[in-house]
DNA sequence: ACCTGAACACCGTTCAAGT
DNA sequence: ACCTGAACACCGTTCAAGT
């Protein structure tokens, strides 16, 4: 049942595993618990192994991330036929998806460089990308209204999502890199005190509930139909 | 002229000399260059000294969010009583002006987690939110009303200025942790023809002097219009 | 009071050596 | 062919010792 045993049993060491565990890893500890040597360990194996299959630190956590977004692009090329506004819906909601699945792994899709200066996350493949511009091309949208569209996409994913994920990595365990998740975490009360006693912060203070409601999946679907609106404003012009 | 002798002419060590040297050292060479020994050196003493102004690298890396984001509400308090679309402006063109100025650091602001889980980057002290709510209150926003806007106006600055950071900070010199600012890059061509032997990126390799233009400025400018035009639309619904 | 040397427990990575 | 031991050049951090 020890990872050790799992791989022994005829499994082999591949790229592929590598990757599912440095993911796996980061999902349980944060990104800053991911080393070559924990992993090795994870994978009852030394961490010189690994060299065998993946190039470095570096190709890992880029295989990493392409892992989390490949199926990106299976769902852009399911719903390459309908409606523009449906797809990026689609989209929209599988990239959530991801951000939701692997609250301490999306940082990673979101602060890494793509290969081209002109690749966004989390669209960040030049698949994707194509993909992304031949919907939109075929149904109306000039070059540079499919472009914009791109960007403003890209920006709206990252912003909502990348705020959502802090929230929600942060509820899975501490993300500050010393401390483990064994954390005594002062609820509400011991925070509430310590923040009381600043000399003007009172509509933080009246306004904490609020402050602390969780509307994400709303805000992110009213946010989705403003873009989606605008969008269809402008190609109507 | 060596940062030693500079020290050593009467400035002595503190929190604030260190913090800015890291903020300079992140500037330089990225997050991934700064280490507590290299930022010893950088100061011309021996990296256990910095432990006696800084509690840790954690700390030492909150320093330097916090002195990035002092600024902001120096700004907020001398517009507080501007128009709330005239505070908002200026707020989100401060947070542009630090993305800007310091592209490589930038990221910290974005993904390092706040406080408390209801703050969120880049607005990320209480001082910061209690103005941007006492602003709006004031100026008939709902409690609901004023607490959207905190998330929405947060939610557009990541996505627009991580994206933005990110293009300025590759520009500066590669980021990938491992290759130093002296990697030969590759320009255009070498790129180019490495895209081409794809088989289905016909648009993206047409489209892509658009792709690669530089429009961040008026987009961060328009699509902030956007939102103070929905701010606006609730407002007065 | 302030800085340092030495030490500890980690890193990523390389490469000759083992099986 | 695949994995490992040993080694190198780094990390963050602690603490007794120096000045």
């Amino acid at each position: 049942m020890s990872s050790q045993s799992d791989r022994s049993i005829g499994s082999r060491l591949s790229r592929d595993a590598i990757i599912d565990a440095a993911l796996s890893l980061v999902d349980r500890k944060g990104a800053a618990g991911l080393s070559m040597r924990a992993l090795g360990n994870e994978l009852g194996v030394e961490a010189m192994s690994l060299y065998r299959h993946v190039h470095g630190k570096e190709d890992l956590l880029e295989g990493v991330v392409d892992e989390l977004t490949a199926e990106l692009v299976v769902v852009m090329e399911r719903e390459a036929q309908a409606h523009w506004q449906t797809f990026l819906q689609n989209v929209a909601h599988a990239v959530r998806d991801i951000a939701v699945e692997h609250p301490r792994a999306f940082p990673l899709i979101a602060t890494r460089h793509p290969a081209a200066p002109w690749l966004r996350p989390p669209l960040r493949s030049i698949e994707a990308v194509d993909i992304f511009l031949r919907v939109l091309l075929a149904q109306g949208f000039s070059d540079e209204q499919a472009v914009g569209a791109y960007r403003g996409f890209s920006s709206f994913l990252i912003g909502q999502l990348l705020l959502e994920a802090a929230v929600r990595g942060a509820d899975v365990g501490g993300t500050i890199a010393g401390q483990g998740e064994t954390g005594p975490v002062p609820t509400g009360e011991a925070q509430t005190s310590s923040l009381d006693d600043a000399p003007e912060v009172r509509e933080v203070r009246r306004l904490r509930p609020l402050l602390s409601e969780d509307h994400s999946k709303e805000e992110f679907d009213t946010a989705l139909e403003i873009l989606l609106d605008r969008l269809e404003v402008d190609l109507s012009l």
